[in-house]
DNA sequence: GCAAACAATGATATCGATAACTTGATATCG
DNA sequence: CGATATCAAGTTATCGATATCATTGTTTGC
């Protein structure tokens, strides 16, 4: 910078305030520098510039990234939400520093303004984890009661609570749950389901499955058939998993829908090719992540923000 | 980092190096700081350190994500690919700046020690755009002649080879390739595919599809039909294009693999479950992602670095 | 017993930007 | 016409760490 100054002949201070736009400086010498700069290849040094400002501009992104069969591999759930996030921070100047829940980066991200956090962990450890660093924070995931952080999630309850109604209203009286409840996300999910049963005096079977595979989904229905449970719908919380159950219910012999009704989760365009056409629950992934930016965002610059649930609708095909 | 100084009775500078485990500090000294500094809970400021180190011990990965329905969003492919970086990145004390090619969020980019880029983009554009900042470069993809940064990827040509010794061993006559060849590694798994058919006097019928999904597959086969093409068997360029493929020759009642075989690529998790499980390409991405950022490392730190392609191979199962 | 080697620590300068304050020149007003 | 605003640019200090060179005491060797 001190060579650009000398360049156009003024001090480093006008080079500074010259590329930063600043008001301060005349159009005319303002322009002549940003070109000058522009000619010379000139690469301001962010270290420095975050280091007089306090300010790294980045945003830490944790996602838990198993290299396992698990969800997050292979649904689109993180990608997307990914995108959102990333496409609002970068409008806002902020670049995302990913970081997956492995070795302890912790020194890394104790440099950024602030953290998302992309599921809560099993048992909220992650949260814990992270709290600790003192820094603006966001998670997405189910609020529950006593939480000092901000949540975004979606409105997992309600997505329940429309899928019991469904059920319901076509008559249908022994629904199944599928799904793994130790998942903050999805118990509000079962809460929901149950509640709103219980509301019409019917208690649905809770199949209790940790992955959300497909193989899993199979898996469920086989068990369901072997113990000869009676049932004639199924609420699987992933499309994966729904697609596994219809699978396996046709094998056996079912007919989906007018046998057994299944409902999945997240509404993937999966789910949607899928034949038959997965019924699920959608979530607008693309829009959590741009209120999870917007949300540190704020927080970052000493604003308050609330915690928000997205609404989720229940979209009906032909399951 | 001076309170520090002042409460062990010490200097700053000793300070940084018992933090930094030096032996130039005697052990007693080293411990009592490094103790000291827990307690506090002290944290290096890393924009200082980046600063003066003029390193910022940051990789930016650049990926293409666009919110379409293309394969980037909902195939395994990117977020393995992530996963075996952020893995090997971390481990070796750098973090992962994530940058999507939208916007051009440059400033933070060249930030970065290092890039990554995944995919070449259609014509290289990507692969030109981010060439210009003078960073130490490696690309995902397929290594063309006369490139001057690193590639790393996976040996589509021989992918495409061994499909087309299958289809010729099983007697197989009239074969079809679906796929985008604007994408340099497809174009490559099409030329070793047309080369290795040509030793057998076998031509294949090339259906350009430029998205990778499953409806796209349908629409292919569905087209071929409607021309009233004569195939046998089909290379399509991702599971999901072969699952949308063996689910439009089942409608139109082909059998697979008895009429016409089909094979996918990527080998993912999804069409190994598909019914019937899905013959596929493997390529190992999570090694690809701990080799891209091993490469890079090494160029970071004025090594050498050579190109290399990862070996792929042909998962048959029952189509 | 004294020079040389060594171990432990410190003083200072530096990385590259920007905030806060200051200076000088010109414009505006009663 | 002098006092004050306004504008444009410069001076200095600072962000928090670390490399380099200097210093002090201690040990070793002949």
């Amino acid at each position: 910078m001190a060579d650009l100054a000398d360049l156009a002949g003024v001090s480093k201070i006008t080079v500074s305030r010259a590329l930063a736009d600043s008001p301060l400086v005349n159009i005319r010498t303002r322009t002549r520098v940003q070109e000058l700069a522009r000619e010379h290849g000139y690469k301001l040094n962010v270290s420095a510039r975050n280091l007089r400002l306090r300010r790294s501009h980045t945003i830490a992104v944790i996602v838990e990234m198993k290299p396992s069969s698990d969800r997050t591999m292979w649904d689109p759930y993180p990608l997307t939400l990914l995108g959102g996030i990333s496409q609002e921070l970068t409008s806002a100047g902020y670049s995302v520093l990913l970081t997956t829940r492995q070795g302890s980066s912790a020194a890394a991200v104790q440099a950024a303004d602030g953290v998302i956090l992309l599921g809560q962990g099993v048992r909220q450890d992650a949260v814990r984890l992270y709290d600790k660093l003192g820094l603006p924070m966001v998670v997405w995931g189910a609020k529950s009661v006593g939480d000092s952080h901000v949540v975004v999630g979606s409105d997992n309850r309600h997505g329940g609570i429309s899928v019991a109604e469904r059920f319901v209203s076509i008559g249908r009286r022994h629904p199944v749950f599928i799904g793994n409840p130790d998942h903050p996300e999805i118990a509000e999910r079962l809460h929901g389901f149950v509640d709103e049963l219980a509301r019409h005096n019917v208690k649905p079977l809770l199949m209790r499955r940790d992955e959300f595979t497909l193989s899993s989904g199979v898996d469920a229905v086989h068990s369901l058939s072997r113990r000869k449970a009676r049932f004639d719908s199924i609420f699987a919380c992933s499309d994966l998993l729904a697609m596994g159950a219809i699978r396996a219910l046709v094998e056996l012999g079912h007919q989906v829908p007018s046998d057994v009704s299944v409902v999945g989760y997240d509404d993937s365009p999966l789910g949607a090719s899928f034949l038959p056409p997965l019924s699920s629950v959608r979530q607008n992934w693309q829009e959590g992540g741009m209120l999870l930016a917007r949300k540190v965002l704020a927080l970052v610059e000493g604003q308050p923000a609330e915690s928000e649930m997205l609404p989720t609708t229940l979209v009906v095909r032909a399951t």
